[in-house]
DNA sequence: CTTATATTTAGAATAGTTCTAATTCCGGCT
DNA sequence: AGCCGGAATTAGAACTATTCTAAATATAAG
């Protein structure tokens, strides 16, 4: 996908809920988008400051939460620590690893997602739902 | 189940630990039995304070963490909230209502969770998964 | 060009939790 | 019973991720 491809997408999304596309909002989606390593806010914060040197945290606070708003972005909490954030949109697990501190997606097929909602007794309507392995993983993961 | 049995767990898992058993450690622990709502630490820490007033609320910090470490309790964390805290121990998912704010617990049979590690890929060795669903609980719920 | 509104910004404020250092408690030894 | 040493508790300070505030800046619309 072509770089203008991701930004277009991003003015559109951006425009659909009446918020202007910005020079901050367009980098910090970029840097989500092509390190796909799950990164606090203040991993985003130093990487766009490379591009953007006199960019503010707050900022970059602000544009993450716009991006997830716009649904561009997922917030991923594990615990206490610190939000993450990840540009996969597509249902997906995440397993963190106890060793490395490094999370990985982990792709939901649709059958498993029917399961889960199946697990939940009449009256509980659920409009989403969330999972996060605990482990270590020990080969053949990049 | 007699309150003196849940005690008598307590202390030995405690034991099986090197810890001992106190008066904190045990009120802490049958203020969460009694009320299944998945208090946080200040919601336990005024609870607690009715039979131990002069309880700190880093003791109750303190003792849930031990109990959390001992297995007698689940820490629960839901998006950045406080942490909340559960004696349930038999594997289950939770339903956090939007609307009220309340958490339910939703008992999770042996074959979704075999399903569920199916979908983790060669190489990923879970220990524990933990799901937690969002959506609004319409009706026949306590 | 002007105006209105959105956005960015630096720094202060907030809140849940953890840390620190001093005190208290308690079991085991004599 | 009295003492010792480690465990536990305590009050308050410190920490940290995040949000808030208020002022400055940018930008789209008329």
């Amino acid at each position: 996908m072509a770089a203008t491809e991701n930004s277009e997408a991003l003015t559109q999304r951006l425009a659909d809920s009446g918020l202007r596309s910005t020079p901050q909002r367009e980098v910090v989606y970029n840097v989500l988008l092509k390190k796909r390593d799950h990164p606090t806010a203040d991993e985003v914060f130093s990487r766009v400051k490379f591009e953007l040197p006199t960019i503010s945290l707050a900022t970059v606070y602000n544009c993450l939460e716009t991006l997830v708003q716009c649904d561009l972005v997922r917030a991923v909490n594990f615990e206490r620590a610190p939000t993450r954030y990840c540009p996969n949109l597509r249902p997906h697990a995440h397993f963190h690893d106890e060793q490395t501190g490094r999370t990985h997606d982990i792709d939901l097929p649709p059958a498993v997602l029917e399961k889960l909602n199946g697990v939940l007794p009449r009256g509980f309507d659920a409009t989403s739902v969330e999972i996060t392995f605990r482990g270590k993983a020990t080969k053949f993961t990049s």
